[in-house]
DNA sequence: CTTTGACCTGTGAGTTACTCACAGGTTTTA
DNA sequence: TAAAACCTGTGAGTAACTCACAGGTCAAAG
């Protein structure tokens, strides 16, 4: 396989493959007689792998970590399980935080709806944002 | 006031304020003697406002546009509704895709859990990322 | 009066995970 | 045989900062 039939197969951008592949996920052989790339159906695995992994939250290095550890015949296992784990808490984290803050926003808009005079001007708007209490989400994520 | 009284003004990193003022949602005159910026209470005021719309989700274009707005003495109040609006909106669909992807990992963390021999290997966790059906979450905001 | 340290200046690079653009080489198709 | 489609590597752009660097300025201490 090539880099287009590769990418295909996996739903995904021909140069997104050229990049992982720049960044070690991916290890194709070199046909010598033009230079290019060479996938084959583990190469596939791994893209789809990553694919997925991404999705969940991992990073290519982690990513990167746990495929050259399931290369070496090490069972990538504790790593894995960590990092799902801390991921897990990361996204509970995400969703509490969001939800605190779409309450505020909804607040926020219900108060701005409600305005005596109905149509409420940019300074109403304005000072509802200036006024905005950050007492949740100080920093974003400052881990 | 200089860079650094104003960014401590407001708990931010003077590098930040150096990088607003690039971006044009500070404007300090300049002290013709040594050529240091000058803040006065007003940048003070946009840049709070700014961290606070940041935390809202606002753009840094979007922030430029609604405070070059009031600077013209126009009411930002139809603007600003509808970025805050569709921020909303994107907020409610964020933590719907954040749930669901906290129940499959939950449910992939319980599996594993529950496997018969209690000490599941890096194959394990690996087909589990594998066979991840994305049928959500396809490519993360697509918007 | 000079030195030290803290601050100022502008600019350029690093971060993440891609995506796109470019220039030139190769292979396939018409 | 020529055009289209694909390959190659490299470099830049994205968002919103953050950090580093080299050199200028200023307040206070020695």
């Amino acid at each position: 396989m090539k880099v287009k039939q590769l990418a295909e197969a996996a739903a995904v951008n021909p140069d997104t493959v050229r990049f992982y592949t720049r960044e070690g996920l991916l290890n194709p052989s070199r046909n010598p007689e033009n230079n290019y790339q060479q996938f084959d159906t583990d190469d596939l695995r791994r893209l789809r792998f990553a694919r997925k992994a991404r999705q969940l939250g991992f990073s290519l290095p982690e990513i990167r970590a746990i495929l050259d550890q399931a290369d070496d015949h090490h069972s990538p296992c504790p790593m894995v399980r960590e990092v799902f784990e801390q991921r897990l808490a990361e996204v509970e984290r995400e969703i509490t935080e969001l939800q605190q803050l779409r309450e505020r926003m909804k607040g926020a808009l219900t108060a701005w709806r409600d305005m005596p005079d109905g149509t409420p001007d940019g300074h109403t708007i304005c000072r509802l944002i200036e006024h905005w209490d950050d007492a949740s989400t100080v920093n974003g994520h400052e881990e």
